[in-house]
DNA sequence: TGTGAATATTCGGTATTTCGAATATACTGT
DNA sequence: ACAGTATATTCGAAATACCGAATATTCACA
């Protein structure tokens, strides 16, 4: 396989490496939703949230479409919930090592948080 | 959906977010290979290519068995191969818009190379 | 036990990512 | 033109990723 394909494979993954974009992505899921929405539901400050949507536009993963004081955001192709379909069913039938990994995971957050705490 | 699973997915985009990584994944696509075979396809460095590797583990990604000097590699689970199938198909089906971040990508690298010469 | 082959780990430097804070831009209605 | 709402961008600091070089580990076999 090309470079280049490799390349653009290993953008989009990059573009889904992050468990907020990956929510954005979720809630998108079902149609396209305004940035305010997300921002409401994500729960978390607007400049980053904004700044995870122009991760992911970067990445093609969404377009957003402007309309009046709003602007929409919605997933650019049904391949990428089919991308998330197959993890999810990856994760059920790997749980056992799932669950080691974010044992990890949550360790190293705790670590995270004593280390640097806010 | 829990904030565990996506931390989990999250895991397994970051763990492919990188194109030598995919060149990994993609050599195994057809059954296990030993690391001094992927170092010899992938033409670079043995510790470069281990690094990865132990990421791609960490990422619980691929799966390895030591047999005698050798380790053997394979892919962990076969959702993963339907996963890049699936990016394949996104690629030409968004050629046009995948031609433009190539091109950027391309950009960045030349920036890099003349900031950082080797 | 020693030597070589295969693979992994550690270290140091640079680049990239992430976040919050502050600020900027764009559009709507008055 | 002005005020207010929605969204985006910029900046600086901390964390993380990546690479090459050097070194360590593990195993086979003489």
């Amino acid at each position: 396989m090309s470079d280049a394909l490799r390349r653009f494979k290993s953008e989009i993954f990059q573009g889904l490496a992050n468990p907020t974009r990956i929510a954005i992505v979720e809630l998108l899921r079902d149609g396209e939703l305004p940035a305010g929405k997300l921002i409401e539901k994500l729960g978390i400050e607007q400049a980053n949230v904004s700044q995870h949507l122009s991760v992911l536009r970067a990445k093609q993963i969404v377009v957003s479409r402007k309309a009046g004081n709003q602007v929409f955001y919605s997933i650019r192709d049904h391949a990428l919930i089919e991308v998330l379909d197959i993890l999810r069913r990856y994760f059920y039938s790997q749980l056992s090592g799932a669950v080691s990994m974010l044992k990890e995971a949550a360790r190293q957050e705790q670590k995270a948080r004593t280390t640097t705490p806010r």
